[in-house]
RNA sequence: AGGGGCAUAGUUCAAAGGUAGAACAGUGGUCUCCAAAACCAUCGAUGUGGGUUCGAUUCCUACUGCCCCUG
């Protein structure tokens, strides 16, 4: 189960921000510095023929630097922290055998949580049919049925889930009824783990403002490039919202205009507004994570070689101490 | 220039002679199988000067600004 106390860690790089904040061009320098390969943690980026909206990276642009977990799912396929738990690891030992170092790199944070103190998910598996009956259980009788359930199982949890927070109520009850375990209980232990890597956590950030404006002119060169086609391409290909791959931003609000529900005009902001509110959470989510290294762009004066410098080095002193 | 209308939070809109509400934005947070998701919390306003009144943001008035009509 545990990983053996006395093997060394093995080494890893994590590149992660905000959105639009910059990452694909760093990683790609630090790759090629570090003789790395990189690891894409990002949800939407797996999917195929989504490339405008996930702000994937083109082949052109990885100047020869390998990357795994781009382009490697169909639209219609579920994708989730576990799969891509897995799909990840796999990768990396790949790059290990070829001596290199991973570098992983996207922005959800979830994931990079997953892998770097490889959380255990494994004790569940799919349990749809009762997960649908707590869902029909909530529509029908109500939030605070449910969070009642849940508070006579597992009080912990109870406390710590808001009753309206339906998806996580659910999952809880759904471990319970899976393992017998309190959730809260499985989580206190996976929350104490320690890495299980010898990283570097670098987290790239920007003033604030400066990070929304990037957003919107990101956005606005996204319908440039052809957003819209590329959603529609993928309508005709028969993805519906119901997928988590139009989930994506970028990708739900296009459909409903597409579908005739909204004007283009309001998809377009609310893309911006659901993506500002994104990197938002992001930041939130990479404050409070552990060990990590803040790299500020406006305080390293927006000089990229000054911040390769300073990754590299950062590095550099991290493999040093493992010795 | 003359006549009319409107001035409330960053924005769009409520209400009211006695503690001014909401939505959205903004900010902070939760997160261990949908995480580009889901959820929670929170900051914040009566244009300016007079008057009436126990009390005005509300009524009256002047000013300023914006809008409409006439010329």
């Amino acid at each position: 189960m545990s990983i053996n106390e006395n093997q060394p860690k093995k080494p890893l790089i994590i590149l992660t921000g905000p959105t639009a904040v910059g990452k694909t061009a760093l990683s790609v320098k630090l790759a090629k510095a570090v003789g790395g390969e990189i690891v894409s943690a990002d949800s939407m980026q797996v999917y195929r023929h989504m490339d405008i909206g996930s702000a994937k990276i083109m082949p052109e642009e990885t100047e020869g630097v390998p990357h795994h977990l781009i382009n490697v799912l169909e639209p219609a396929e579920e994708f989730n922290v576990v799969r891509f738990q897995q799909m990840a690891k796999e990768a990396m030992e790949g790059i290990y055998r070829r001596g290199r170092v991973p570098i992983l790199t996207g922005g959800t944070g979830f994931y990079i949580q997953a892998v770097l103190y490889d959380i255990d998910f494994t004790e569940n598996e799919e349990n749809t049919p009762y997960r649908e009956e707590l869902e029909r259980l909530a529509k029908e009788k109500g939030n605070a049925f449910l969070h009642q359930m849940l508070r006579e199982v597992d009080e912990a949890s109870a406390k710590a889930i808001h009753e309206n927070n339906r998806k996580r109520v659910i999952r809880a009850l759904e471990f319970y009824r899976l393992t017998g375990e309190k959730i809260s209980e499985h989580n206190e232990v996976q929350r104490n783990r320690d890495a299980a890597y010898n990283a570097c956590y670098f987290v790239l950030t920007d003033k604030r403002e400066r990070l929304y404006e990037r957003i919107d002119k990101r956005v606005d060169g996204m319908l440039a490039a052809g957003l819209v086609e590329e959603v529609a391409a993928l309508m005709q290909m028969g993805c519906t919202k119901d997928m988590v791959s139009m989930q994506g931003l970028g990708y739900k609000e296009i459909l409903s205009y597409l579908s005739g529900e909204i004007p283009l005009e309001q998809a377009v902001y609310l893309i911006k507004r659901d993506t500002r509110h994104f990197a938002k959470r992001q930041l939130t989510w990479f404050r409070r994570e552990k060990d990590v290294i803040w790299v500020p762009k406006d305080e390293m004066g927006y000089q990229e070689d000054a911040i390769l410098h300073f990754l590299t080095d950062m590095w550099m002193k991290k493999r040093k101490e493992e010795e």
